[in-house]
DNA sequence: AATGAATGAGGATTCATTCAT
DNA sequence: AATGAATGAATCCTCATTCAT
C-alpha cells in the first residue's frame, strides 16, 4: 500500500516535462529526472515500474490536462462558435506550454510509447468528432469524413503552433481570428 | 585498392531508412545498420565521421530527394493547377515511402539533428512560397502571410499522410481531389 | 543505501598499480582494473569521471605517499645526515614498491597525464631544495643551481633503482652507503 | 626480393620520431605515420611486418645513430678527456634532437619494445664500460661497479637533458663544464 | 611494389535498474 | 517508503591489419 505522495508525483512529472524541453526525450536520464524532482533515483521506482511507465504516465496526464484546457462546457453554443473557442484555447494552451507540447511531440515518435497510449484519441478527438457531426447535420460543414476534417484542423494547429513558438510570437486575437478563418473556410459547407 | 563506392553509401542510407521504419531513430544501432547494409561496422566510419553525421546525411539527402519528387518543372501552368499537381505528388511520395516519412518525422525531434539541418527549409518551402506569391498577385489566394498558408498546407499534408499510412490506405484520385479541395477552400481568396 | 566506500577506492588504486606492473600503462583496461579490484565496470565511473582521471588520481596519491615515505621529520639534523637518511628511505621505498615505481615512470610519458600532474613538483622537490640551500649556506655543498644538483640526485636515484629492481637486488646498508658516497662527492663543496 | 627503398624507410622513421614528439608513443597511429611519411598505409606493411617491428626498428636505428654521435674515435686520449668529450657530445646530441630523445624515453616503457631491444646495451654502454675500466686501472676513478658509475652518469645525463629541453635552454660551454664537473667529482678516485 | 578502402575485434563509457541500508 | 551506491549489459567508435586492384 503506497500513500502515493501526489506532490512527489507532480514534481516528477514537472521534471520530465522541463527536461524534455531542454534535452529532448532521447536525452532524458532517470538520474537527471530524480535530481530535478528532488528525489532519489530509487524513489522513481517506487512510483513507476520503469522509465517507460513513467513517461507514459506523463503523456496520459498531459493528454487529460490538454483536453480539459481546451474543451469547456459550452456545448449549447452554435457549432462555429464552439469551434472558434476550441481553436482559441488550443492555440493558447499549446503556445503557453511549449515544454508540454515538445514532450507530446517527442513522445509520440519515441520508443517508449505504449500501445494503449498510441490508441489514445487525438487531443481534441472525441469532442471534435461530435462537434463536426453536428456541423454536418446543420449543413454548415462539408459532408466529408471526420478523419479528413480533423487532419486539417489538428495538422494546421500543430504546425502553426510550432511556427509561433519557434519565432517567439504571442497568441493575439488577430492571429486567432486569422488562422481560424483559414480553417473554417476549409471545412465549411 | 578499391575506389570509394557510391553504391555502398546508398546501401547504408537504405539501411538507415529501413531500420528507422521498424525500430525508430532511437533504436538505431550502428552495428545493425552495418549488417543491414552488408558492410563492416568500421566501414560506416570511413564514410561518416560518426552516427550523428550519418543520420544528418540521410536527412539531407531525403530532403533533396523529396523536393525533386514533388516539384516538377511545370512553372508555366496556372497557380491552382500547379498547387494541385504538387499536392498530388506530395501525397503520393509521402505515402509510397512511409519509411522515409517516418525517418524524417523522427529525425526532426531526435538529439542527432544538426543546427544546419534544423535550418534546412521545409520540404516544399521555397517553391511553395513563390507559387503562393503568384497566387496572391493574381488575387486568387488570400493576402495572408506565407507562414500561415504554408502551415495549413504542410500541417494538413503531414497529418493526412500519417492517417493514410496508419490505416494502409491508397492515394486514390478521389482522395487527392477531396483533400486538395479542402486546402484550396482554405487559402483561396 | 551504501556509504561511499574508501576501501573500494584503495582497492581500485591497488588494482591499477598491480596491473601496471604486469601489463604497463598502455595495457591497462578498465574492465581488468574493475575485475582486479573486485567491483563492477560501472563502479569505476562512480568514483572517477573516466580512465584519465582515475590514473591521474593514482599518480597524485603515489606522489604524496612517496614524499611521506621519504621525508621524515628530522629537520634539525645536519644537512649531510638528512640527505643520507633521505637517500636511504628513497632507495628503500622505490625498490620495495617496484610496481609503484613502474606506474610512476610509465605514467609520466603516457597520454593520460594531466597538465596539473605534469607540474606536480618532483617527488623530493621542495624538501630537497630547502636542504640544498642550507648546505650551500653552510658552504658544504657546491654553490650551483638547485636544478643541476637535483638532476644529479634524482637522475642517479631513478637509474640506480631501476638497476636494482631489474636485477632483483636488495637495498643493503653497503649499497646505500656506496651510492650515497657517489652522490655526496658530486655535490659537496 | 625487396629493393628496400631506403629513402622511403628514412621518411617512415622520420615520421615516427616527429609524431612521437607531438603525440607520444601511445598516440602513434599507423595511418598518421603513413600520411606523415607520404606513403600509403599498406606500404608500411611491405617494409615492416607490423607496428611493433616498425617501432623497434626505429629504436634500434636511433641507438646506433646515438652511439655514433657520441663516441668519436678518440680512444687514445686520457680517460678524463674522453669522458668530457663524451659528456659534451651526449648533451649536445640529446638536447639538439629532443624528438629522438622523447621517442627513446617513451619507447623504453612502451608495450612495443622487444626482448632484444630491451637487452640492447645502454646508449653509452659498452664504450663507457671500457673507458671506466681504464680509469679504474689508472686509479683515477673509484673502484666501484660499472653499473653504479654508469647509473650515475646516464641518470644524471637524462635528467639534466630533460631539464634543459623543458626550459628551452641551450647547451653552452659553461653548462657542459659545470655538469661534467659534478659527474667527475662523483666518480673520480 | 604500392595503394587505400574495408575490415572487425577490442575497449571506454553510459545509464536503467537493483538492493542493502 | 526512501535512499543512492553499485551493477553490468549495451553500444559507439578506434585503429592495426588485410587484400583486391
Amino acid at each position: 500500500m503506497r500513500p502515493r505522495d501526489e506532490q512527489k508525483i507532480d514534481a516528477i512529472f514537472a521534471a520530465v516535462i522541463k527536461l524534455t524541453g531542454s534535452v529532448g526525450i532521447a536525452g532524458l536520464k532517470m538520474t537527471d529526472i530524480a535530481r530535478e524532482a528532488g528525489v532519489a533515483d530509487g524513489t522513481l521506482y517506487t512510483y513507476f515500474r520503469n522509465k517507460e511507465e513513467l513517461l507514459n504516465s506523463v503523456y496520459y496526464q498531459l493528454k487529460r490536462k490538454g483536453v480539459l484546457a481546451i474543451v469547456d462546457g459550452s456545448e449549447h453554443l452554435p457549432v462555429k462558435i464552439q469551434l472558434y473557442k476550441m481553436w482559441e484555447s488550443s492555440l493558447k494552451y499549446l503556445v503557453t506550454e511549449p515544454a508540454e507540447t515538445i514532450f507530446l511531440e517527442h513522445f509520440r515518435v519515441s520508443p517508449f510509447i505504449s500501445e494503449d497510449n498510441k490508441k489514445l484519441s487525438q487531443q481534441l478527438g472525441q469532442y471534435l468528432e461530435r462537434l463536426l457531426e453536428r456541423g454536418k447535420e446543420e449543413m454548415i460543414i462539408k459532408p466529408l469524413s471526420n478523419e479528413l476534417l480533423i487532419s486539417l484542423l489538428t495538422g494546421f494547429l500543430k504546425d502553426y503552433t510550432r511556427h509561433l513558438v519557434n519565432h517567439g510570437l504571442k497568441v493575439t486575437e488577430a492571429r486567432v481570428q486569422e488562422s481560424f478563418a483559414l480553417s473554417w473556410d476549409a471545412i465549411k459547407a
